[in-house]
DNA sequence: TAAGGTTACGGCGATCGTAACGATC
DNA sequence: GATCGTTACGATCGCCGTAACCTTA
């Protein structure tokens, strides 16, 4: 047994089970691929994959429980090279960062600012995608942190730290119907509503908020950044429910906003991460800096 | 990285980083050994080693921090060989059994050999040592299952099962005062007692017993195991406090024995291993013999 | 001077690459 | 016939062993 079998493991379920997209991304032939395989099977005994004739088309019961193994190591691996050169540099670096439209487009901005600026020799890259995604991206390891509302505290492995609550808003456009008087569910039900996508920003807590109310919302789009949102919104499609803090007093003058905080559950914004993983230091520090930006939103 | 290369720093730690140890511990010369360190330390960029001269003489905070990982890495590696081996024949193969005397010489027994007889082909080791020591083999590697009252409740990185729970009793010579009449702390505190050593087999509860209420116990003899006890009893030089269990009504005829239930708490003895170690087959049998034995002294 | 560690160098074996072949869609 | 995997064989590079050397108790 040796490292580079286990990476191969590794990499062939990235791939399919395709041997020779394996040996592409390790950088060596195809050849040589196929015969470590082998040469692990043989030295465990049992064979890991099922077979069709030659192709792999699935892990053996042996195959997978190895595989939680496999995983394990990888991990440890790769914290080790983390660690040391962290050691050797604190101050450069990647930092993935894997996050919906919501919060990179009004959270972000500032604290990623702050940080670039302490910390020039870290790069950066950003990944948009839906929740699940993300947590998806933190396992497979394209993602070192991920910065969302919904879902990631219902996973085993993951780090959770709360970092900012928040509240729902309707907008609407000026004069429209629902930017005067008293708001309540029954009045919003009677509206078109346009909101985020199932399993967005806050989303959960919209249908929380009116589940047990016998009243059914009638929404007629579904997006999953709040850009889109407003701009049907703007066309008179119907009102909008999105998050408070995505309400620009500056960009959206021709849009009322109305707090909802009496009407849906707050909604809480969560910085999550793998437990197994080590994270450099500067990423601890990206950290502190979104719980700070936190802070100041909240006052 | 490599493999061995992680073997080694698992090695060095095992002989106090003496490099030349190792390298016999690894069946290779001290010369391959030391560059083999050399080559590792270079990849990582900075020492793991603290050097007075050329001797090793601790870890660096870097190593430290990378010897966590390297143990996670040993742990996953002997637990993928040991679920392959268990995959090509669960009745096959070793079990390290590490207990006190008291388990070993009054619960285990039964157990044990009906294990024996479903498991021919299963060698069973058996080390006794103090709770404390247990602990230790579990870490180390060098035991899979530790069986014990003491302890092991404590320790983060242990699976623990609840085995049976049982009383001490006092043991005295025939016709001794407190053969006859009711039992009380205070009467017993007046007798030297003969009992476990600290940290052994409930003695823990003995101490709570008489913790709050001001009476001095006068242990004039600690031993780990029982038998000493009870010679010393028969020479006539106290009373003995013991687990219940211990007594054995055939070969301690000229004993008496006396249930203290209402004077002491109970005790639990408990089976425990380690988290991440994977239990072959036959020892997850094991201990189902063992949780079986219990139920029926418990009866 | 014994014990522990490093450096230099030659030899061997593990693993790779090339290439030809086999199977499956 | 294109894709995917296996087998055979020569070449290479990594790693070990020998041996000489350095350092400190």
């Amino acid at each position: 047994m040796n490292l580079s079998q286990i990476e191969l493991l590794r990499v062939l379920q990235e791939t399919n089970l395709n041997l020779s997209k394996a040996a592409e991304k390790m950088h060596i032939v195809q050849s040589a691929v196929s015969r470590q395989l082998q040469l692990f099977e043989a030295e465990l005994g049992s064979p890991l994959f099922e077979r069709q004739g030659k192709k792999l088309i699935g892990l053996t019961t042996l195959g997978m429980r190895i595989m939680e193994e496999v995983a394990t190591i990888n991990r440890a691996k790769t914290n080790i090279q983390n660690i040391a050169a962290d050691y050797l540099d604190s101050n450069q670096g990647i930092l993935h960062i894997a996050t919906t439209h919501t919060q990179a487009k009004y959270f972000l901005p500032a604290p990623i600012q702050r940080f670039r600026e302490k910390y020039p020799g870290v790069s950066i890259y950003m990944v948009q995608a839906s929740p699940e995604q993300l947590i998806d991206q933190l396992h497979t390891g394209r993602a070192d942190i991920a910065i969302c509302t919904e879902k990631v505290d219902q996973v085993a492995d993951l780090v959770i730290a709360n970092c900012y609550e928040w509240h729902h808003a309707l907008v609407v456009p000026q004069h429209h119907p629902l930017s005067t008087g008293e708001i309540s569910l029954e009045r919003l039900a009677g509206f078109p509503i346009l909101t985020y996508s199932f399993g967005y920003t806050g989303r959960s807590n919209i249908e929380s908020a009116f589940k047990n109310t016998g009243l059914e919302l009638d929404i007629i789009l579904a997006a999953a950044d709040t850009d889109v949102i407003k701009t049907y919104v703007r066309l008179g499609m119907g009102v909008g429910l999105i998050a408070g803090m995505a309400y620009d007093a500056l960009t959206d003058q021709d849009l009322v906003a109305r707090d909802l905080s009496h009407l849906i559950p707050s909604s809480r914004t969560k910085i999550a991460y793998l437990k197994h993983n080590y994270l450099p230091l500067y990423s601890q520090h990206f950290i502190d800096e979104l719980l700070l930006a936190a802070k100041e939103i909240q006052c």
